[in-house]
DNA sequence: CTGTTAGCGCATTCAA
DNA sequence: TTGAATGCGCTAACAG
């Protein structure tokens, strides 16, 4: 008795063990349904798909059979044949960061709400991952791409990689860390705004003298950070002083290079990190060097990441808002995946920062 | 003139532009090359392999040709052909925990060895989302998949997903959140000897009555955890007082339920939390109440996280060694994987757990 | 030494 | 209403 006539005498809700048994259950493929149904591979496909081409009463008794079996088409097989794969994938550099992690479920969400999954890989901030990862998600296996540039590949500025993808016509999307002469669609934060935004708080507060712990100058970030520092400082006629500028080399000890700050001859009296870790680094350092939080030093730090919370005091931040930076960057390539027309044009979008204030920084007087 | 002819006259270094132009690059394929030396596709497919049923003088132009167009096979058609992606599949609970990203380093760092890519899903910890991703993944993505279930899995016991997984011959590995019933591989951490461990330091400093920051039962690392909890304080022959074990609801105010503890008759001098978050809570909640730490209190927690090293005081934890779990975990999945014989044998993998002594405890006084 | 054929699983156009 | 043929890109057994 052939086995779609055995399917009307189990019962519906029967349990799925007594067909798969213990047995390796193997895949049902169309090719088994059109064996079973003494049919074409083509027939079953089309009724599966509820095609009028085909009669009700086959139609029927096709897709109780394939939904008995939980059919499910091949994706390896319709990826090739579809020359897509319902993929996109991500290149970022450091997965233990948890700003990445945020952008991560951000990408995640709008994806799979659009039926896209997540690949993910990490650079590890090295340019050779980078372009492995890239070559490798270049080829066929994602249908898109979103990238945040590893620091080597920024230090080097070697984006022939980038330009490789685009030439491909795979659609690409840069956020946070991107590359001004590459061209395609870009999300990033408002880093000037934001270090702007940050100093300007500390000198609304009283700060009279504020130093910044940023990155080297090719961080891109932490350049454009500096930036808003600066402007922020000219914009209310203070002096920007080297001596408060503190590029951590995160291949020496940051305690000792931040503490060089507490045994100036005029030391600051508010701190501006770029990123939490230099921010939670400064809290404990100045706790240590007997000073008071905020009373005597108010620190303001970048990224409301997990540490800030539970610091002590909290810290104030600046928020990045990385779940808006990653669901903006997805929809931009998923519109571009999806884009059919001739001429598109791509976009960058700025995600603009905000003040959180906690306990690390003085109340604000309004008088 | 055939373009494989131009390729002579090209100096190799040359600049990619000059073939790429402005113009989008359609992909080399097999067929391609075929047809510009004008020979059957396999004969090229060959050539490539360096086969040598084909002729030295084809095989260098067919080789130089491919090279110069940077010809990689499909990886599509390469899955298809060889049912196989060389990629496999993950499913966490939430990319925001940093143990988790610690577990995928480990994972990415073998997979990446052995030539396998990783792609990452998150389950955010509902049992939809699980089943629906695993289906995903099932269809032929991934060649294998790590999985740390679910908290609704736990709760709801439902296991079907997982069966129909081995049933279907797709290598899995459970790490850290495991099921019993389940045969498969699993790497877990040994979360009753980290119990252990965390309250016999307590009481090793002195601790006379020791709090216990746990979750519900259903999450079965919390339980294991407060089972060593309890074996330490048998061992030393302590009373277990009901009063002070908190099992944290996470649906309402965390320090709320904490608090509770210091407003005790008899209040707690240490407290064992069962992971980084309750410990900060803790350290904050117990520096409002006016407490000194560790004089009056000492706080150990569970999980070396972002966060231990930057509380103030800094968290005495239990090291839980995450990276190495992603790691063993990968290499008993590609072992099974890559198994060819008849008799494959399940394992589980215990991984120990270390004591980090920071701040947050009292000193151990060896006299 | 080179080519033909078949097949991986599916969708689609065209023919019957 | 159904089926055959074609192709996605690649490999491998088999023929010539």
């Amino acid at each position: 008795m052939p086995l779609y006539q055995l399917i009307a005498k189990i019962d519906n809700n029967s349990d799925d063990e007594r067909i798969n048994g213990d047995h390796m259950k193997q895949k049902i493929t169309l090719k088994k349904i059109a064996k079973e149904f003494d049919v074409s591979i083509s027939t079953v496909s089309k009724a599966l798909k509820d095609s009028h081409e085909i009669s009700e009463e086959l139609k029927e008794k096709i897709q109780a059979f394939a939904k008995f079996y939980h059919y499910k088409p091949n994706s390896l097989a319709l990826n090739l044949r579809n020359q897509k794969t319902k993929t996109i994938g991500i290149i970022i550099p450091q997965i233990i960061h948890h700003f990445f992690t945020t952008v991560i479920s951000g990408i995640e969400y709008v994806a799979n709400k659009n039926g896209y999954n997540v690949m993910i890989c990490m650079s590890m901030d090295s340019y050779e991952k980078e372009v492995l990862n890239m070559d490798m998600l270049a080829n066929g296996v994602v249908d898109g791409i979103i990238v945040s540039v590893a620091k080597e590949t920024e230090e080097k500025k070697d984006y022939a990689h980038f330009k490789g993808l685009i030439n491909n016509g795979i659609p690409l999307v840069l956020f946070d860390r991107v590359i001004d002469e590459i061209k395609c669609n870009k999300v990033l934060t408002n880093d000037v705004d934001g270090g702007y935004l940050a100093t300007k708080h500390l000198i609304n507060i009283g700060c009279k003298r504020i130093a910044i712990l940023t990155t080297p100058d090719f961080v891109t970030v932490g350049k454009l950070r500096l930036e808003g520092y600066k402007n922020a400082l000219g914009n209310s006629n203070m002096d920007f002083d080297e001596e408060l500028v503190i590029q951590i080399n995160e291949e020496h000890d940051i305690t000792d290079q931040i503490k060089q700050l507490f045994s100036l001859k005029n030391p600051p009296d508010g701190v501006f990190a770029v990123n939490e870790i230099y921010a939670a680094i400064a809290i404990k350092t100045a706790n240590k060097n007997g000073l008071k939080i905020p009373d005597d030093i108010s620190i303001l730090g970048f990224t409301d990441g997990l540490i800030s919370q539970y610091t002590t005091p909290s810290l104030s931040t600046v928020a990045q808002h990385g779940y808006h930076i990653g669901q903006k960057s997805t929809e931009l390539l998923l519109n571009e995946i999806e884009f059919q027309d001739t001429e598109y044009q791509y976009q960058t979008k700025i995600i603009e920062t905000d003040l959180i204030i906690r306990e690390s920084t003085k109340k604000l007087n309004i008088p």
